[in-house]
DNA sequence: ACACAACTATCGGTTAACCGATACTTACTT
DNA sequence: AAGTAAGTATCGGTTAACCGATAGTTGTGT
């Protein structure tokens, strides 16, 4: 990853998603919504999976986003950097609502 | 916020580490650089303490960046989205190193 | 078969996060 | 006092995340 690179949390948001459950896109949208407050665009959301497609970290089965070994290992890692960053994070949401 | 709107971490991480504690802009890269494993260049670093000043979420003396209550409040909203979207993300992290 | 709704997809444009290079200032050493 | 290191700051440019608008596709009810 690149240096200072904490953009495409959206991406890494979305792989998450399809990794819990596989889903269309329509669905992964709306589940964005529930989390966020808002929903994403079809605009933002669809190069997103095409995005997560091509380099091969989602597959599509019966029109439903499944989630690759590769998909995997790479939401993995970016727990792993997520974790390392913010590892102390939890010290002000314990406070919060 | 706006929607869908997930860039800007690397600003919150910086206010999350000038609450941890008051540092001058270079320690602060230094600490993100121990968590990120790549130090932000001069040239990100100061433009977003710019910002967080004019912003008035933080404040400096005797040299050092210091949170404002303001700041404090944001921090805070800003926990509580992160939170709301990713609130079970710790379920992977638990299997991470 | 037709109409209507839900889903999928793409494209152009905007915005801003981030960086590298550079220059200036302050502190520390001898 | 001079030289060197550390810290601060700005500017221009690049990149890509995201969105709105639009259009095409699939499915469903009648």
């Amino acid at each position: 990853m690149a240096c200072c690179d904490l953009k495409g949390m959206l991406t890494f948001l979305v792989l998450w998603i399809i990794n819990k459950e596989p889903a269309n896109g329509a669905s992964i949208a709306r589940e964005i919504e529930k989390r966020k407050g808002c929903k994403p665009s079809p605009g933002t959301i669809y190069p997103v999976l095409k995005d997560l497609k091509e380099k091969g970290l989602v597959t599509v089965k019966e029109k439903e986003y499944h989630i690759t070994d590769k998909g995997h290992k790479e939401l993995h890692a970016g727990c792993s950097l997520f974790k390392k960053i913010f590892y102390d994070v939890e010290e002000i949401c314990r406070k919060c609502d």
